[in-house]
DNA sequence: ATTGTCTTACGAAAATAATCGTATATTCGA
DNA sequence: TCGAATATACGATTATTTTCGTAAGACAAT
């Protein structure tokens, strides 16, 4: 199984993905230990997860060694894509700038000048292809 | 049970609270019918998830009649919050910029001109905030 | 009144997700 | 070499979510 052709992961499944993403490579013991720190869970836990996630073809490992070396297999900007669709479509009535605005108004969030000057340069280009 | 500590409505509550939220009241026949559209799923199986949704104080309901009358019990703007805020914790490592411009740069979503008017306006009041 | 339709209640099965114990193999250091 | 530490495999259990069949009461029309 190379790529799904639904990509669903778990709540689980995503913090896993999450770390592999920035990591690029890792073994279930560094991803165990990265999940460790917030969550209150097993080895062998994290290990049958990603055993799972190998089978569903969402991560891919090299099993040459005796230490597995795992790597996602899905795209992670894809995957955010999907995931975000599906949330604008079940969550805010398919308006996307609803979930923008919620997003940034948010006090949780503090939203730094890089990534207002971020969004500002997107907004531009948004607006050049609107005339 | 009035309002949950913790909001974690399913994916097929979640379905049913968008309906609600939409129609202000509804009966499960309602619902149901709504969601008939698009999911192949049986009478009782929509008034399970509200009987359900009802105990846990999701949604509440007027059972004077016959027919009950249900309504969303939470708010649709704090619900759109924190799912939110879960993603981008789960999703865009914490940054919700990220989470914007993926959202915004989405093909799929047309976004209007009035749509990028308000984001606009919401952006400039973030860069005031800055100064 | 009888029958067919619609309603809720309820239990339980089916599907999915998450958890972990145990077994076994490998590696490494004393 | 022997034992502790560490790795994967795998089965099984538990929890959660989704599904629906069946029963029983209410209602409406004949």
């Amino acid at each position: 199984m190379a790529a799904p052709k639904l990509i669903k992961p778990t709540e689980s499944e995503l913090e896993i993905l999450q770390i592999l993403w920035e990591k690029g490579v890792a073994t279930v013991r560094e991803v165990h230990e990265r999940l460790a720190v917030t969550k209150d869970v097993g080895y062998t836990t994290t290990l049958k997860l990603m055993q799972i996630m190998n089978e569903k073809g969402i991560v891919k490992r090299d099993d040459s060694m005796r230490t597995h070396i795992y790597q996602a297999a899905v795209n992670k900007e894809k995957t955010q894509k999907h995931l975000l669709n599906k949330m604008i479509k079940n969550l805010f009535g398919g308006s996307s700038s609803q979930l923008v605005i919620q997003a940034l108004g948010d006090d949780n969030h503090k939203t730094s000048q890089e990534e207002i000057n971020a969004i500002q340069a997107l907004l531009d280009n948004l607006k050049k292809q609107q005339l």
